[in-house]
RNA sequence: CGGGAAGUAGUUCAGUUUGGUAGAGCGCUCGCUUUGGGAGCGAGAGGUCGCAGGUUCAAAUCCUGUCUUCCCGACCA
């Protein structure tokens, strides 16, 4: 044994210090306006209590007290990733161009990421630097390159690896502090493996963990089917904190059913016969360019007997733009009930499978030089045409716009729509007797009121947070980065993988967003920045003595305490700060010392209780166990 | 990228209509008093009024341009 190994095994650590905070030291000040460009209540609620300050748009400093819960909620991400027996791992945030050259998203994610040039990437006529390194967004192409670096057999798989890194993204409008910033901190994990239950496996120990980790930090997060974007894969779940002013909408049921509005399935209803349907018949509509104007022309001048027409008999025409990856604009035609609004978002993620388009598309509303490009659409007068011989839209028509129709516009139904004429519309359309449609899309508005796909009952729809994100990648980034192992054949397999993405920094946010009140934050004890919140007040020395006494003796038992010893403090602004920190235990040595009694009081409910100074110790720190 | 609002002290804001020596609350510094719910009195520090140009004897204020920020929407595995 060396000399220094002999001495450091010597050498016992004993706590020097104690680890209380004093309030009159530490780097914090608290405000008492609201800064002028929080809206929401964790920012607002963050900024005034000191724990983050702005640094620039949707950029924030960490302060000691930001810093300190910021860490405690990702030891909790990091425990439970480590029992899942994923191993943490940590890359740059500064990339070269090179790995995502080679995925395509240097292209793909385009004014979505933050690119610079380094010096050797200047040119010297004009003297500009063309980027060639990003700050990256995410780092599934790191990771997939790491296990190919080092792996090359299906003995080494399955393998878990996560790491926990301030992703960039240049968000077009950051917005609501933590929440959607272009700074962010990612809990990413990815899994890796050969065989589909390893696959399943390493998903559902990610779904598990999730649900432990929203548990432990009292964040009541629920998981939602979601669309998995255009990587491919199969199963792909949001975890969202159910909140007003989330940005994600998704709907549920009373029978359990959760899906966020861009994957929920409709239920289309049964085909009806339409062997004694009449025949579909023209009529002069004058002025009805809207569904409005035509549901009145209709009851007006076209009535039916058993009851009036409503905008749900109509079919309406919407034409969008769709843009492929290549640049091109595309314009197809969607038909919908007329009751019902197209969104654009929901349509985006499916239409370029409908249409064979390869990579991300993305539709928007069709412009007026759409429409002028296609002669045939008549504005507020589109159709698909009146019979089946000679279709007016799809692929094979006329016309050759793909047609795409809502999977409501079932075999039999009948509908008015437009007779591609300016002022005529087609009563008595019958689907699938009088025209037909290229596919079925899922691009409606979801309502209240709609039945869920499983028959779990009628879906509401709700905004949420998103927190996490778990879904099977497939073999994308494996095929593009060539991350191939030999299987037990001796043969190459492409690796499949699965991603699992957890926003540590929104997941702060959304704390607060669940966790406080008028006066301020309400920490769960589990990332409170401290376990009890002591206020000395009064005029004596006494209370601060006595305050310090009990500090120093909750430190050694093991409790985190901040104490607010500052002098010459009025005791007003002592409890408003207390409240405002958002420690859920507050301790009053002040006027009840006399007496040998201290106020204990829970930060949620507001409730006090007087303490006998002899009992506070243990008094405090069998609370403290009780809360967690 | 479309629509709206706003840039004045660390911060929250007034002053701009009608051009005339830069203001208030909170915060900060010093002194005295005060100490269980954001204390009182007194004395201070702190601002190229976003930037550039123009009009004028004179511009925070009027004109032109420009930059930035915030909000709503679009966008956003």
């Amino acid at each position: 044994m060396s000399h220094c190994a002999k001495q450091a095994a010597r050498f016992k650590p004993i706590r020097l210090v104690d680890m209380t905070t004093r309030l009159s030291q530490l780097f914090l000040r608290t405000l008492r306006d609201n800064p002028v460009d929080a809206e929401v209540a964790s920012h607002r609620l963050l900024v005034r209590a000191g724990y983050i300050r702005r640094a620039a748009p949707g950029i924030y400093s960490w302060l000691p007290l930001g810093l300190n819960v910021l860490r405690r909620i990702e030891q909790v991400v990091r425990e439970e990733m480590d029992a899942i027996g994923a191993q943490e791992v940590h890359f740059p945030a500064l990339l070269p161009k090179e790995p995502y050259e080679a995925s395509g998203r240097w292209k793909t994610y385009g004014d979505g990421i933050f690119v610079l040039g380094d010096r050797k990437s200047e040119e010297v006529e004009p003297r500009v630097r063309r980027p060639n390194y990003l700050l990256a967004p995410t780092h599934e192409e790191m990771f997939t390159l790491l296990v190919k670096d080092l792996y090359s057999s299906y003995k080494d798989l399955p393998v878990n690896l996560y790491q926990i890194q301030t992703k960039y993204r240049d968000e077009a409008r950051p917005r609501a502090g933590l929440l959607r910033g272009r700074e962010f901190i990612m809990k990413d994990s990815y899994s890796f493996a050969v065989t589909d239950e390893d696959q399943q496996a390493a998903y559902a120990a990610h779904r598990a963990a999730y649900i432990r980790i929203f548990e432990r930090l009292g964040l009541p997060a629920v998981p939602v089917a979601a669309d998995n974007g255009n990587m491919g894969g199969s199963a792909s779940e949001e975890f969202l904190f159910p909140c007003e002013i989330g940005e994600d909408t998704f709907v549920e049921s009373d029978g359990g059913y959760r899906a966020n509005v861009e994957a929920v399935t409709s239920v289309p209803p049964e085909p009806v016969e339409y062997d004694d349907a009449p025949a579909a018949v023209v009529h002069h509509t004058p002025g009805t360019d809207t569904i409005e104007t035509l549901v009145d022309a209709a009851n007006a001048d076209h009535g039916r007997q058993d009851r009036a027409w409503t905008a749900a008999d109509t079919l309406k025409n919407v034409v969008v733009a769709v843009v492929t990856p290549e640049g091109e604009r595309r314009v197809a035609v969607i038909a919908v009930p007329g009751d019902r609004e197209v969104d654009l978002k929901r349509a985006d993620a499916t239409i370029g499978a409908k249409l064979g388009v390869a990579g991300e598309v993305s539709v928007e509303a069709a412009e007026a030089a759409d429409l002028a490009k296609n002669p045939g659409l008549v504005r507020g007068y589109i159709g698909p045409g009146l019979s089946l011989e000679a279709p007016y839209l799809g692929a094979e028509s006329a016309t050759g716009i793909p047609y795409l129709a809502d999977p409501r516009i079932v075999s039999g139904s009948r509908w008015i729509t437009g007779a591609n004429a300016q002022d005529q519309h087609v009563f008595g359309l019958v689907a699938g007797r009088d025209f037909t449609w290229d596919d079925t899309i899922e691009s409606v508005v979801v309502r209240d009121g709609d039945p869920a796909p499983d028959g779990s009952g009628p879906l509401t729809t709700r905004r949420g947070i998103e927190l996490g994100h778990i879904f099977m990648l497939g073999r994308y980034f494996s095929e593009v980065l060539d991350l191939k192992v030999l299987d037990e054949n001796g043969k190459q397999s492409t690796v499949a993988m699965g991603s699992y993405g957890f926003g540590v920094t929104r997941a702060m946010a959304a704390l607060v967003e669940a966790n406080h009140d008028d006066k301020g934050i309400i920490w769960p004890s589990t990332v409170a920045p401290a376990d009890v919140h002591l206020v000395a007040t009064g005029k004596g020395s006494e209370v601060y003595e006595a305050a310090e006494k009990l500090a120093s003796e909750l430190d050694s038992a093991g409790l985190k305490v901040i104490y607010d010893d500052r002098p010459k403090v009025s005791p007003g602004v002592k409890f408003g700060d207390a409240e405002l920190l958002g420690v859920p235990t507050i301790v009053v040595v002040g006027r009840g010392l006399s007496e040998g009694k201290i106020e204990v009081k829970d930060r949620r409910s507001g409730e006090a209780q007087n303490v006998a100074l002899d009992d506070a110790v243990p008094h405090l720190i069998e609370r403290a166990a009780s809360l967690l």
